[in-house]
DNA sequence: CGCCTTTTGTAACAACGTGCAACAACAGGG
DNA sequence: CCCTGTTGTTGCACGTTGTTACAAAAGGCG
């Protein structure tokens, strides 16, 4: 009888294990045929699970995806966080990580053998395709540095810096971000827990350093401060 | 008056914070012309900063390559090893992270712009070199997984088992591995402290998981409980 | 060989972050 | 309306790790 301690490979493993048990084919079987490859995902639906083979290639429009990995015994790490603009699941031919939406999120889905062949014969598509793995690889190495070497209100401050000059990117305001992930996610990115990630968040506002409202919309007050904090610049932070 | 100080651009801010003070071209224009390309490095030399425009492509003949990064307050985190066969320096056009030899080391030089071209003309090549990169990423993802939820004694398991895996590809045994770095560099790889990865190192000799010949060679006397630390299964272990 | 420097090992103490608990705020549903 | 589940916050005790200090071992060099 089958099953899924039985199981050995690992393309297989992540189906079963999928939280919605629909393989990403499954998933973007149905959509709208007007809008070939646009797709309105709910939240908190696996978009794919490491080990599986890459059937697509998203362009996210709107919405949040988050990317993690877990250990055998359920603890979960957040690699990191794809926003509006991003081009998602590039990279090898197996996903390196789970990818779970944390809001409605629309994406634009692109087959990953059509990806691969416009790439072939685009070779300015595939220049951008292989600066944005680079990307991801130099963003990695940012934080493994943030994790092993920053203490808890500097990882915070460095989490939220991202996020403002994300903004700046953007055209939006530096001076203010919407956190649209829960405290367990950014917990999980920051090598944290929950616990240190709230008592950190209601730090800062108690130092005059930020403003929370309604938990999710952080308005930087002393942003300059947070700047030191977040490049590992202050001298009387504690680290680990 | 001109001082390291007032540099703006990073490559020209790494070439003046270089050890040696020499840049990668002046390191290089001097080898043997009958194996062109082919160079020995003695230990502790720097290959590259940080933000320096990528010259050259290497291959590791001999020896042990370090890269790290370094915050502005001095502080250094290592983000891997590079050992015979492996090849380094390719990504983007400049390069994210430090490089150092641990040991003399030989290594095959090819520039970036040969390198470029022959990527360019060879798509089997260019898979290659993609396939690399991707493996990095692999790596940093998994280096953060160690960092951010591992205890000091998984996170010593987990880089011990990685280079016996390492050993085991290259045809040798898999039951002993022999350290090129020191102990400082395991720290800062590892996101510990030299004295943290010096007790954790005692604590596994008491335990009798591993037997130390001079501190550099590491004989695994019970690799399979070394391995279950490793991948974070064992129950009993204390997390940070 | 002896001296020096560098690296590594060990010990005591302090501290940051964790774990567990209770509690508050909030949304959804019957 | 109350009930329920989820999420976020706070208090307190504890533990792993960092810090500091010093001793021991290894390597370089005259």
């Amino acid at each position: 009888m089958l099953d899924t301690i039985t199981l050995k490979s690992p393309s297989d493993a992540a189906v079963m294990l999928r939280p919605n048990g629909l393989s990403t084919a499954q998933m973007f079987a149905t959509g709208c045929p007007h809008q070939p490859g646009l797709r309105k995902v709910a939240a908190n639906e696996t978009l794919w699970c490491e080990g599986e083979q890459r059937e697509h290639i998203f362009i996210v429009r709107s919405g949040t995806v988050c990317f993690s990995r877990m250990l055998p015994d359920g603890r979960r790490i957040v690699l990191g966080f794809a926003y509006p603009g991003d081009i998602i699941g590039i990279g090898s031919d197996f996903h390196c990580c789970d990818a779970q939406t944390l809001q409605v999120t629309r994406l634009e889905a692109i087959p990953a053998a059509a990806f691969k062949r416009a790439v072939n014969d685009d070779p300015v598509l595939g220049k951008r395709a292989a600066a944005a793995v680079n990307q991801a690889l130099d963003a990695a190495y940012h934080h493994v540095v943030v994790i092993s070497k920053l203490s808890a209100s500097e990882r915070l401050a460095s989490f939220l810096m991202g996020l403002s000059v994300r903004n700046e990117k953007h055209g939006l305001s530096p001076l203010s971000v919407l956190l649209p992930m829960r405290r367990i996610d950014i917990a999980d990115y920051l090598g944290l827990t929950i616990e240190t990630v709230s008592r950190t968040f209601t730090m800062f506002k108690n130092a005059g350093w930020i403003a929370l409202d309604q938990a999710n919309i952080v308005i930087f007050t002393d942003i300059q401060k947070l700047r030191a904090l977040a490049s590992g610049e202050c001298e009387e932070a504690h680290r680990p």
